[in-house]
DNA sequence: GAAATGACGCGTT
DNA sequence: GAACGCGCCATTT
C-alpha cells in the first residue's frame, strides 16, 4: 500500500543518524536532518520522535538548535528529557544544555566525520 | 484545495 | 539572553 508516512528512506536515515548519537552527547534536529541528507526538515525529524515507539532510541539526546529541551518547562517530556540526560552527565541548567557550543560545530564533523568540509 | 497545527530554525529587537 | 515574528516542512481537519 500506500506510503502512509513520508518517504520510508529519509526515516530510515533520520532513525539511524538518530542512534548514532553517541551516550552523554546532543545533537539538534535540524543538525540531525541536515546529517540525513534532508536539509530544512527539521520539523519533519520532531516529527518523527512524537511518533516514535522505539524506546531504544536515544530520543532524549535530541534538542533544539540553541541546545534548550523542545518541550514545554513543566511538561512530563521536559522532565522525563532532563532526567535521562543527567543520567548520561549532560548539565542541563534550566531547561538548558549547557556544552553544545562547543561541540555544535565540532560535533557532526567530530561524530560522524567530514561532510561538506576539509 | 485552503487553513490550522507542531518535540523547529534564524534573524531582529 | 529573552521575546517576537516570519519562514519551512509534513500531516490533519
Amino acid at each position: 500500500m500506500a506510503a502512509l508516512s513520508a518517504d520510508a528512506s529519509a526515516v530510515a536515515r533520520i532513525l539511524a543518524t538518530i542512534r548514532d548519537v553517541p551516550h552523554g552527547a546532543v545533537a539538534g534536529y535540524g543538525q540531525i536532518a541536515r546529517r540525513a541528507g534532508l536539509p530544512g526538515r527539521a520539523r519533519m525529524v520532531a516529527r518523527l520522535l512524537a511518533g516514535n515507539d522505539d524506546p531504544t532510541l536515544p530520543w532524549h539526546r535530541i534538542l533544539r538548535s540553541d541546545g534548550r529541551i523542545a518541550f514545554p518547562p513543566g511538561s512530563k517530556g521536559y522532565l522525563e528529557q532532563a532526567r535521562r540526560l543527567r543520567a548520561e552527565g549532560v548539565a542541563v541548567v534550566n531547561g538548558r544544555v549547557r556544552m553544545p557550543r562547543l561541540e555544535a560545530d565540532d560535533l557532526d564533523a567530530a561524530l560522524w566525520g567530514p561532510l561538506g568540509k576539509p
